[in-house]
RNA sequence: GCGAAAGUGGCGGAAUUGGCAGACGCACCAGACUUAGGAUCUGGCGGGUAAAACCGUGGGGGUUCGAGUCCCCCCUUUCGCACCA
């Protein structure tokens, strides 16, 4: 994924894990205190080496009979190292994968690599390095650490983007979406990043500035592009929304808001030049205008256009002034995008001296120019109606225009009715004014004047989005060539089929000036045609690396084929009909990415190769890693390096803490002492299994229970609350971090029951029993310890294909319970009961307590609400 | 300006449905074990008090036997949208 992170990327230390011979920092001589001692370095090394000895554990099998679960993170730019913002991600999915196969899913649980992009080309400026090469060598650096860290993944089906049997299939879909009619050519306005050296798509474009360079203002270019037709998904990928249910509402409402569909009318006014102008000029010419309240226009007293309006141009023609004073408010506009503060514009316009005709009443309107009007927006035309529009009614104050009030609260009748404070822009009322059509409530009036124009010919209901079509086109080296030819003869000619891949060249020099470094390159560009053998000239400009990234969860489910982007059967199984089952990435992604992927699974639906309608069924944003309340980064010193925590406390302390400070969904404030505390906690398991393995045959494991004394059948209840609470989180809400205290307080349960449990004469099997349910729970978590710790206590099976524990009501209920008593909604006394107790009897019980008397005494009681099991409360007065 | 989420000890955070506020962890304090401890184990730890009472979940009102949780008003922070006609 291409990183949104402004920061830059910390240098990488590579972080083999230290084997067997690692020095000890504490220097003990002691050769028990050895044995006892938690030494995460050890056991990683060595299931490490282990893991990587057998590769195909992590497999996905291919279809089979058992249900499928595909569990994907977002896949990484390779910059050269992993942040904890990856770790986290990471261990979210981690877990969850490792739950589910645990729970007998086949599981799919890929990774990959999001490999073009500018980062690569900079890094070839400055130290001279090809960006294969860096990207290549960067990816085998952060291919090591995630295998350090533990991660499960399936590593035979790993995407790498920018090779070419990735990017072929992009070139391959750039033909399809060409074919069918989904990729086209146009010379537009374009943003343009100086900094960047290339065009953004609008998705790439944050108040005006580059999505990378956040100080720096994005430029308009007119150029030639390649875009994709997204706008012809619009209503599909608004529409779809709604049944996204998995996906946080957040993300839902930025889709929305970004797709910004928008009903209302065109209509068009003819442009009056006056008896003087006949027989001259584009006489004729109309503005047509986008309103979504059509229903107002008996209101308008103005046309407002968009300064770059193509009439204002003919009108400034022959006009220095007014052309001086257009050229102006351009200036002033564009110096409001730029600040990112178009929405405080000061309101300019200017009045062009002519008018034109409102269709519906014959009027003549002046026509204006104002900065406040967007050419990219509507038709860049619209009609003031200064009674009803904010804006307008700003801008009519201002230089005195018209204000005529047609819309007036419904009321119950004509006595009751009242002037409305101005603006007066309710959807809730009642034409008046308006000719034929005065009396109409809103709704109504929408529709029969919509209705009218288009009978009459000057009209008609539309619907406009705020997005545009995906520019593609950029003008750099590192990324997918554009499988396109352009033939003096014969045009645009697309690449046959059978010549893909266009292979990017090597040896390319790469420089931020003088357009696509392709253009440069001779062999590249100079071509045959394939439809008249003549000479052509390539396309040098490569796609925008989100199109990698807008169907690479699908390639993962056939990584190998040579023969298309993905065996759709294949696709089909893992994707069904509703998409990956659980989707994992941070927020940044909520329009860009994600919204491109939508668009791409639903053109891949239309040309046949998928059959669902989305990508992803459940998307998951988790929160950032921040540190000191400021989010990492290098310039504030605060960037804490993975590599440097799994040297220090391991990988299963890393992974485990990431989990633990903070709920996944929310900020994660990074704290070494917590850390510290996690891997205290590790040890704690360790040292407790490490005592007491041996006192258990594998074997009497499965047998279980039954705890006999109080002490085990106390174990035995924290056992099964806890199962419960992890479960629970695993199939609802993910608080992992409540997981993580849970399955803390069952170790501190056994810790302060352990001697006494070891009194008991049928011990071992309870323990063996205990143990093996703890070491079940945290396999999720800290795969590492949970591995070392079942190897100890005699397991041969698969923990990866162990079942999971099961929940027993009946083993997790309590005894005796304590039930807290309040006097008048004060607590005054906990009394402790036999779980069966009837109300009869804790209330008997309470009235006898000293503290629930001296809180009655000299009162009388006039209530008892008894809440069973939980909570008695006397009222008295 | 509009919309959403959040605000709880010294800190990260619990409290899933209106029912013991502060689970778990960090930090801190004390004790044990020790030649030693940055290891480990045990205990303490919201404020207040000798102990109680009492006060405490951003502020102010309300509903309720009972409110961190529900309702009304306000404040702060974060995020999204913002002349989109």
């Amino acid at each position: 994924m291409p990183s949104t992170d402004k920061s830059e990327e910390t240098a990488v230390t590579e972080s083999e894990p230290a084997g067997n011979g690692r020095r000890r920092d504490d220097g003990s001589k002691d050769d028990r205190a050895k044995e006892d001692r938690y030494d995460a370095q050890r056991i990683e090394a060595k299931w490490y080496e282990r893991w990587k000895q057998t590769p195909e554990l992590y497999a996905a099998e291919p279809h089979t009979a058992k249900k499928k679960f595909y569990v994907l993170e977002m896949l990484p730019y390779p910059s050269g190292a992993l942040h904890m913002g990856h770790v986290r991600n990471y261990s979210i999915g981690d877990a969850l994968a490792r739950y589910m196969w645990m729970n007998g899913f086949n599981v799919l649980h890929p990774m990959g690599w999001d490999s073009f992009g500018l980062p690569a080309e900079n890094a070839a400026i400055q130290n001279n390095t090809p960006p294969r090469q860096w990207t290549l060598g960067n990816i085998a650096k952060m291919k090591a650490q995630m295998k350090r860290l533990g991660f499960a993944y399936d590593w035979s089906r790993e995407v790498t983007t920018c090779l070419p049997d990735y990017y072929r299939w992009n070139q391959w879909f750039f033909l399809k979406l060409y074919e069918m009619g989904l990729a086209y050519r146009k010379k537009s306005l374009v943003n343009w990043c100086p900094l960047c050296a290339t065009v953004l798509a609008n998705e790439q474009v944050v108040n005006g500035r580059c999505w990378r360079h956040e100080d720096t203002v994005v430029e308009q270019r007119e150029l030639e592009q390649w875009f994709l037709r997204i706008t012809k998904y619009a209503d599909e990928l608004l529409r779809d929304l709604d049944r996204l249910e998995g996906w946080p509402e957040k993300v839902r409402t930025m889709q929305r808001n970004w797709i910004g569909r928008s009903e209302g009318a065109l209509v068009d006014f003819k442009l009056d030049y006056g008896e003087h102008h006949k027989g001259f000029g584009p006489a004729g010419s109309t503005i047509t205008v986008f309103t979504t309240r059509i229903d107002t226009i008996f209101g308008a007293t103005s046309i407002q256009l968009a300064p770059q309006h193509p009439i204002v141009g003919d009108l400034a023609a022959g006009n220095p002034d007014l052309r001086a004073k257009v050229d102006q408010l351009i200036a002033e506009q564009r110096k409001a995008k730029e600040q990112g503060d178009i929405g405080e514009i000061e309101k300019h316009g200017v009045p062009t001296g002519r008018y034109a005709i409102n269709p519906f009443n014959g009027e003549k309107i002046p026509v204006w120019v104002a900065n406040y009007i967007l050419m990219d927006y509507g038709t860049g035309a619209i009609m003031s109606v200064p009674a009803h529009d904010e804006r307008d009614y700003e801008f009519a104050k201002k230089y005195n225009l018209e204000i005529r009030i047609v819309i007036l609260p419904i009321v119950e009748s004509e006595e009751t009715m009242t002037e409305p404070k101005l603006p007066f822009t309710t959807h809730d009322g009642m034409t008046i004014n308006s000719g034929q059509f005065s009396g109409l409530a809103t709704a109504d009036a929408l529709q029969k004047m919509a209705q009218y124009a288009e009978e009459r010919g000057f009209g008609k209901a539309t619907v406009t989005y705020r997005l545009k079509d995906w520019g593609i086109s950029r003008q750099r080296y590192w990324g997918t060539p554009i499988p396109m030819l352009y033939c003096q003869k014969d045009g645009i000619v697309p690449v046959p089929e059978k010549d893909l891949p266009v292979i990017l060249p090597e040896h390319v020099e790469i420089t931020l000036t003088g357009g696509s470094p392709l253009g440069r390159v001779p062999e590249f560009v100079n071509a045959t045609c394939p439809k008249c053998g003549g000479p052509a000239r390539r396309e040098t400009d490569t796609m925008d690396t989100f199109v990698d990234s807008s169907w690479y969860f699908y390639r993962y489910t056939d990584a190998h084929n040579d023969r298309a982007p993905f065996d759709s059967k294949i696709a089909q199984y893992w994707f069904g009909d509703r998409g990956i089952d659980q989707y994992i990435g941070g927020v940044e992604h909520a329009i860009l990415h994600l919204i491109y992927s939508r668009f791409w699974t639903k053109f891949m639906r239309d040309m046949g190769l998928v059959s669902n309608d989305e990508p992803v069924e459940r998307l998951f944003t988790q929160g950032m890693v921040i540190k000191d309340g400021a989010k990492m980064s290098k310039s504030l010193g605060n960037v804490v390096s993975p590599d440097e925590m799994v040297a220090r406390y391991g990988a299963d302390a890393a992974r485990l803490y990431s989990l633990f400070a903070a709920p996944p969904d929310r900020d994660l404030d990074w704290q070494d002492s917590g850390i510290e505390g996690v891997q205290r906690f590790l040890g704690r398991v360790f040292r407790f299994v490490a005592r007491n393995a041996d006192k258990t045959q594998a074997g009497a494991a499965a047998l279980g229970g039954p705890a006999r004394s109080a002490p085990a059948r106390q174990v035995q209840r924290k056992l099964h609350q806890t199962i419960k609470r992890v479960t629970d989180d695993f199939k609802g809400r993910w608080h992992f971090n409540t997981c993580v205290s849970a399955i803390m307080e069952l170790v501190n349960v056994l810790y302060s029951e352990e001697e006494a449990i070891a009194k008991d004469a049928d011990s071992a099997p309870f323990l063996a029993y205990v143990q093996r349910n703890l070491v079940l729970l945290l396999a999720p978590f800290a795969p590492y310890l949970a591995h070392e710790l079942w190897e100890m206590l005699g397991e041969t099976e698969l923990l990866l294909k162990a079942p999971w524990p099961e929940y027993d009501a009946e083993l997790a209920k309590e005894e005796e319970l304590q039930i807290p008593v309040q006097v008048n909604g004060k607590l005054r006394s906990i009394i402790v009961v036999p779980a069966d107790s009837g109300e009869q009897f804790v209330v008997e019980r309470a009235l006898a307590d000293d503290k629930v008397k001296a809180a009655i005494s000299g009162k009388q009681v006039v209530k008892k609400i008894y809440v069973p099991g939980k909570l008695l409360n006397i009222v008295v007065k």
